[in-house]
Formats: structure tokens, C-alpha cells, sequence
RNA sequence: GGUCUGAUGGCCGAGUGGCUAGGCAAAGGUCUGCAAAACCUUGUACAGCGGUUCGAAUCCGCUUCAGACCUCCA
């Protein structure tokens, strides 16, 4: 733990040192997924900067438990006004039923992470699954007199709250003027102030969630689950709360004021938050209904896309930009990055056929260095990619006889490559992974072929050697000429 | 309207006072029987205007434009 880690805390504003609270071990939240509707491009942001996260605090030989909560009490309703008889209307099993729709999403975003190779958290705790807790919290902020009843529901007391400590203290705000910008919204007439949040709300009929409580039948409030379950599984003070830009107001505001007003502080010592991806210059989003789900760009199925891009592709794409930066979307850009991540991955592969020399003349030191001050300046995984692309150009030129490199080095070298693209970067070889098995039976079969042409060029038949290569391009078989002999890749 | 962020070469995207980011695309070259692959070389870009400074893409001010949040949202 030589390294200094130094993260952007939202709180701040300011690059901090990362100090753990209680080294070795690190406390990290991040605020997961709301599971009623597939994931999409932005999801993949978060996921993707806090697994690069988690990843590196592990490698830097931290003890991380991260913590992502499922977002599963939404506030799914009947379909009460359609004039039907409800009575009449459905079977029970054709009704919706709340846990079957957040299971179906639950799913398929896991399903989604793994094939962009984010690491599973250490914890992901369902809001439904901490009703208990999440109650238990809004009795500690009555308690804490921070709260009212109002018709069954419990709202957070803004104004008061805001007197005692200062209710804007993470977006920069200020009460007045929150007050002054905020529109009037119907159905808040329950509410002493506009900026009062619900703790607990009573459930209307058509609510299909509702559980039982001292106040009503109903469900927690929007911001109650994070701060429920990160005071659970990571205790009243914790090392890191992560989550998009879009959460900073109100979620995350109203976080740190449900945890300041039960707990007497707040819980979090570093915020951390990724910008958004755009399209077309604008947030991806559920509201604008612009996104691209990550099944449609895994396989291609979207107006917008010009061709499937596969899962690495994405995730190399996301790493590409530093996760403080807006990302555009662009088929151009995904292309870019599809060709890029080849030319990495084909670099790592080069890396394992170097024969080491003597003596050398590059020092494989600069690239473990380079990258971790990058990692340590708050992530700069671009930076990152770019002293790799320097060392793959290296690698390239060992291969190639133009530089040589020592036993010793080659392994250092090996392991930095190693560490950095699988371990920190979280990338994997799609296509030696998907070649796999297959490859160990067609091996034999095509360096057979290719001795034969070897044969025919030493021979100076032309039109035997490059039949056999043109038949081995034409089933995806690329024949490469090296300086001595030949080397083959599958397509 | 309030709060905040950003504007970098053909595209994406780092960099925050002097030192080549990187990738993709493009052009030329080396190698090769040819091709592919690989390698080498090439681009003086920092929205505009002013200011600070020996020196600014980088700091300050103004202007223009764009975006985010203020409402569920990664």
C-alpha cells in the first residue's frame, strides 16, 4: 500500500488522499440499479467505474467490502383506471406481481454485468428485503425530532433540519433558493414545506407494495434503502458512497441529511460520482427515452447502431474516458475502440511468443509505474490505456527483433501487462476465450497446412501457397508472414 | 430563472503554466514473390476577445455555445 491513491470527493470538491477510516479494510456503497426496466448504456458507467475501483483498492491489497443495493420497491400500480371491473378483470396469476418483474430485471442486469466482466459486489442487499431496517430509520429520525406524521405518511423536516446543520452541504445549494426554483408539484399538500421528503408513505389503493408499519400500510421513501442498508453492512461511518452525477440532488443530499439527522453525522467520507454518457450531446437517459439497452448493443439490434459491439468493446470504450468526463456515444467511437481493444489484446498476445535475450534495451519498470501514478490520480484509466499503447508499440518491436529485453524483465513486463489490462482494467480476450476449445483441435490441422505452404514457397509456387492461404482466409483463418515462418489468428 | 460543469486536431479522448498523451481514421515509407500483419515517419489542435506572466490549451475576466441538476433517472 505504498501507492496514494488520490480520489475527487464530491463533498469537497477537491482531490483528496484516500485514508481509509479503518485500514486494511474499506467500506464502499454504490447506489445499484432500480430493476424495472433493462439496463442500458448508462448503466454500465457506474458499473464499470466502481468495479475498476473496487478492482484497484483489492490490488492495491485493501480489503473491500463493496456494497451495491437493488432498487426493487418502485411504485409499480394497478391499471385501476381503465374502467374495468377489477374484480372481473384478472386471474391472480395475470396480475402483475411486483417480485416476478424486479427477479425478471435482476437478472438480466446480472446477466449483463457479467458479460461486461464487472466483478459481483460483496453485497447486494434489496430494498424489499430491508423493510425492518429501513423503518427502523425513520424512528430514528422522529426520534432524533427531524420528522412528522402527516395523514398516515412521515416526511423529513427540511427547514428544520436545515437550521441545525445545512441541508445542501454535497450539490452546493442553498434552502432559499431551492425553495424559490422548485415548482409547485400536485399531491404534496401533506407536506408542511415544499422541500420536505417522505421517510414513509401511505399507500394509496392502487399501490401494489405495501407493507405494515407503526404510522401506515404503505412503502419507504425514495432515499431511505441506501441509507437503511449502507448503516447496516458498512456501520454508521463508512469510506466511500458511489453513484452517477444525476443522484447528487436529491438522492444523495437527502441521504446525508437522513443520516445526519439519525446519527448525528454524516456516513460517508468520500462521495464519488461518474458523469453521464450523451447521445447526440444529451444524457442517456430513462426520461428522454434515447438509450441504447446493453443486449442491443451486444447484438446490434438498434436503428442507431451501425453493428454489434461486444461487451469489451463497451467496457474498453467506458475506460477510455475518465469517469468525471462526459462520454459521447458514436458508432464512430465504438469502432474506434473495437480496433483499439484488438490492437491491446493482439499486443498481450504478441507478448507471450517473445523469446528473451541477454541483455535489454527497454525498461518494463516505466510501465508499472506509469500506470499506477495514473490509477492514483483518481482513476485515470485513460492514462492508463495510454502507457499501455506505448508498451504494446515496444512489444511490437521486441517481436520484431528490434529491441531486446532480459528473462528477468520479460517477466516483469508480463506481470505489469497481466496486472493493468485483466486484473485493473477488468478486460478479457473475447476472442481467445470464445476460441477456446476449438482452437486446440484446428491447430494441428492448419500448422499442417501452413508447412505445406512453406513447402510450396520455398519452392516458388505461388499458386499453391496462396491457395492455402486464401482458403484459410476464406473460412476466417488469417495467415500472418513473419521474418521466419508464419503466424495464424482466427478472425 | 437558480446552481454547477464543459468547449482540445477528420472522429473519440487525456493533459491544467514551459517537456510527444493515447486510440481510430488518413498519407508516405520499410519488410514481403504478392498480400495481410507488423514496424517507422507525418498532423504545431486547444471556442472567441482581453488580461496576468519571461512563457498559457492550462490562471483571471468578459462573450458565445453546449450540457447536467432543480421531477423518477447511472
Amino acid at each position: 500500500m505504498e501507492s496514494k491513491l488520490v480520489l475527487y470527493n464530491t463533498l469537497t470538491r477537491n482531490k483528496e488522499e484516500f485514508v481509509p477510516l479503518n485500514a486494511p479494510h474499506v467500506g464502499m456503497y454504490v447506489c445499484g440499479p432500480t430493476v424495472y426496466g433493462d439496463p442500458h448504456l448508462g448503466h454500465a458507467r457506474p458499473a464499470v467505474t466502481f468495479d475498476l475501483l473496487f478492482r484497484y483498492l483489492q490490488s492495491l491489497g485493501y480489503k473491500v467490502r463493496y456494497v451495491r443495493n437493488i432498487t426493487d420497491v418502485g411504485h409499480l400500480e394497478h391499471d385501476a383506471d381503465e374502467g374495468e371491473d377489477k374484480i372481473t378483470k384478472k386471474a391472480r396469476l395475470e396480475q402483475l406481481e411486483p417480485m416476478e418483474v424486479a427477479h425478471y430485471y435482476t437478472e438480466r442486469y446480472h446477466r449483463a454485468m457479467d458479460a461486461l466482466n464487472v466483478l459481483s459486489p460483496s453485497i447486494e442487499p434489496q430494498a424489499s428485503g430491508h423493510i425492518i431496517e429501513q423503518e427502523a430509520f425513520v424512528q430514528k429520525i422522529l426520534d432524533a425530532g427531524y420528522a412528522y406524521e402527516s395523514n398516515g405518511s412521515i416526511y423529513f423536516d427540511v427547514e428544520k433540519y436545515d437550521r441545525d446543520y445545512h441541508y445542501g452541504v454535497l450539490s452546493g445549494r442553498n434552502l432559499e433558493d431551492i425553495v424559490t426554483n422548485t415548482r409547485a408539484l400536485d399531491g404534496q399538500c401533506d407536506k408542511r414545506h415544499c422541500c420536505d421528503f417522505a421517510l414513509w408513505k401511505k399507500a394509496a389503493p392502487e399501490h401494489i407494495m405495501h407493507w405494515p408499519s407503526p404510522w401506515s400500510e404503505g412503502f419507504p421513501g425514495w432515499h431511505l434503502e441506501c441509507s437503511a442498508m449502507s448503516t447496516k453492512y458498512l456501520g454508521e461511518r463508512f469510506d466511500i458512497h458511489g453513484g452517477g452525477m444525476d443522484l447528487m440532488f436529491p438522492h444523495h443530499e437527502c441521504e446525508i441529511a437522513q443520516s445526519t439527522a439519525a446519527l448525528g453525522h454524516g456516513s460517508a467520507k468520500y462521495w464519488v460520482h461518474n458523469n453521464m454518457i450523451t447521445i447526440n450531446g444529451q444524457k442517456m437517459g430513462k426520461s428522454l427515452g434515447n438509450f441504447i439497452t446493453l443486449e442491443e448493443l451486444f447484438t446490434g439490434a438498434h436503428k442507431l447502431l451501425a453493428q454489434a459491439y461486444s461487451p469489451m468493446t463497451i467496457r474498453f470504450f467506458v475506460l477510455q474516458a475518465h469517469y468525471r468526463s462526459t462520454l459521447d456515444f458514436s458508432n464512430d467511437a465504438l469502432q474506434a475502440a473495437e480496433k483499439g481493444l484488438d490492437r491491446l489484446m493482439k499486443g498481450v498476445e504478441t507478448l507471450s511468443k517473445i523469446t528473451p535475450s541477454a541483455d535489454s534495451t527497454v525498461d518494463p519498470s516505466e510501465l508499472e509505474r506509469r500506470c499506477r501514478e495514473a490509477m492514483d490520480d483518481d482513476l485515470n484509466s485513460p492514462m492508463v490505456i495510454s502507457a499501455l499503447f506505448d508498451w504494446v508499440r515496444i512489444v511490437n518491436q521486441l517481436a520484431e527483433g528490434q529491441q531486446r529485453i532480459t528473462a528477468a524483465d520479460l517477466a516483469t513486463l508480463v506481470a505489469a501487462f497481466r496486472r493493468y489490462v485483466f486484473d485493473i482494467l477488468g478486460l478479457r480476450d473475447e476472442k481467445a476465450a470464445s476460441a477456446g476449445g476449438g482452437r486446440d483441435l484446428v491447430t494441428p490441422l492448419v500448422e499442417m497446412l501452413l508447412k505445406m505452404r512453406m513447402q510450396a514457397k520455398a519452392a516458388k509456387d505461388w499458386a499453391t501457397s496462396d491457395r492455402i492461404r486464401d482458403e484459410l482466409t476464406a473460412i476466417g483463418i488469417r495467415v500472418k508472414d513473419r521474418k521466419e515462418g508464419c503466424d495464424w489468428e482466427i478472425e
